[in-house]
DNA sequence: AATAAAATATGATATTAGTCATGATTTATT
DNA sequence: AATAAATCATGACTAATATCATATTTTATT
């Protein structure tokens, strides 16, 4: 009892520490088209961002949900998906640190096409949509970077739609390996570090469930990839690149 | 012989009238971002742009080409397609009169990702990519109409990569026909005014040629679709909506 | 008009992936 | 620790789609 008090403290008190940093000094937007906004506009930004702290597997938002600004991931990762006519959940796209979550919507003026969904303990600062549009239509450079996000976006878009119609479900199950591999990293054990259920491998590879199971499987028969639960190390990735 | 002659002189004179004609005054930039220029950006714009008319089946440009400049696309209609690894082209997108083309490798900055073929003959004109970068970089109202833009390509390529995972060939087919009879219209006879190969029905669908003609006769059975040749008459809008 | 070439069509068969059933593990909850 | 719930795993079967073969029709070329 006194521990959980303690340790609801500690993140109240964290939570209280990351409301007050400051955007200008914050490493994160190194990595995404903040970067192109002035010291004054950063300064301005800070002053009426919130800092979120939100757990796994929690809904950031919902698809048709009217966003209000737009998300800066400070940590962790998540899942950008869409519901089919046919029920199942389809992943569109995976964010994770140092990312923008929710422009295209901001930009759209919009209500969400995608639902998002932490997988796993996240900060994020969120930024309302009213200091974010006035940039965008004042700073030139800043536009011009989110237009270059929003193009590489459609590029990535572009290769998904491609291997969805042309490959396999091996394939396109080792290539979604080899990517979580490249893009999030492993942990010491060199197991994958963004631990994703079958069920959310099935729904970015775009197939039932069971066939990502039995696909895992077969990978492990193959000695490409071993499993220790859930986890999964990937054991020969030049292996995973020749799946036919 | 002198037929020829002839018809080579007025072609050559209309490109002429073609290549005179004013920005400023185009109605097709009302489809556009470029309606976001200044009468003065669009004169200069004018000033550098050429027009050109490309044949029916003509490349526009290959995947991996360095793109100088953006089209835009006075008449007819071009699909956008990526070469896949099994030596199969996908079709990721259709580009139509009032449309501007190439402006995505055109902001990256890279060679394009995409060929573009024409599908029908197309009146274009080409604005060499200076003019269009400076006019990014200093006029926001353009570069925030761009972003909207491209804001509404990956939604839409979102909307494909779901189809594409979750929806079967013949839905897949369905929509198809749907799209390019409410995007492009139709011929007096009521036949599709776009006129496409079986084989770019199965690389928009993503499939075999062979199943894109069998599920195209299935719904000829069905009485959804009548063909003339290769050209096809949707009869049944509804009925191919409940395609399952 | 005759021929060649390309595109469309269809059958037979193989392969891939989906569905349903059931059991084994793992994880959460009481 | 015991139970329930969720997730993972695998078998058996079915459905969807790809592939290969081969006509047939349409279009282009001589």
């Amino acid at each position: 009892m006194i521990l959980v008090m303690i340790y609801l403290f500690l993140q109240n008190f964290q939570n209280y520490k990351r409301g007050m940093s400051k955007c200008e000094q914050c490493i994160i937007k190194q990595f995404n088209s903040l970067k192109s906004l002035t010291k004054e506009e950063l300064v301005r930004i800070s002053s009426c961002k919130t800092s979120k702290v939100i757990k796994k597997g929690e809904v950031i938002f919902e698809e048709g949900d009217t966003l209000n600004g737009v998300y800066c991931v400070k940590d962790g990762v998540c899942k950008l998906s869409k519901l089919s006519e046919n029920g199942k959940d389809q992943i569109v796209k995976m964010v994770v640190k140092g990312q923008l979550l929710g422009q295209r919507s901001l930009i759209s003026d919009e209500s969400s096409n995608l639902q998002a969904v932490a997988l796993n303990d996240m900060e994020v600062c969120f930024i309302p949509k009213s200091e974010i549009i006035a940039d965008l239509q004042k700073n030139p450079k800043f536009s011009f970077d989110v237009l270059q996000d929003m193009a590489n976006d459609l590029k990535e878009a572009d290769d998904i739609i491609v291997n969805m119609a042309q490959k396999s479900v091996k394939q396109r199950l080792a290539e979604a390996l080899i990517y979580i591999n490249d893009s999030f990293g492993v942990n010491p054990d060199g197991t994958l570090s963004v631990l994703l259920s079958r069920e959310d491998y099935a729904s970015i590879v775009g197939t039932a469930t069971e066939s990502a199971i039995r696909v895992l499987s077969q990978f492990k028969k193959e000695g490409l990839i071993t499993t220790v639960g859930k986890f999964i190390k990937i054991e020969d990735l030049n292996g995973l690149r020749r799946v036919e």
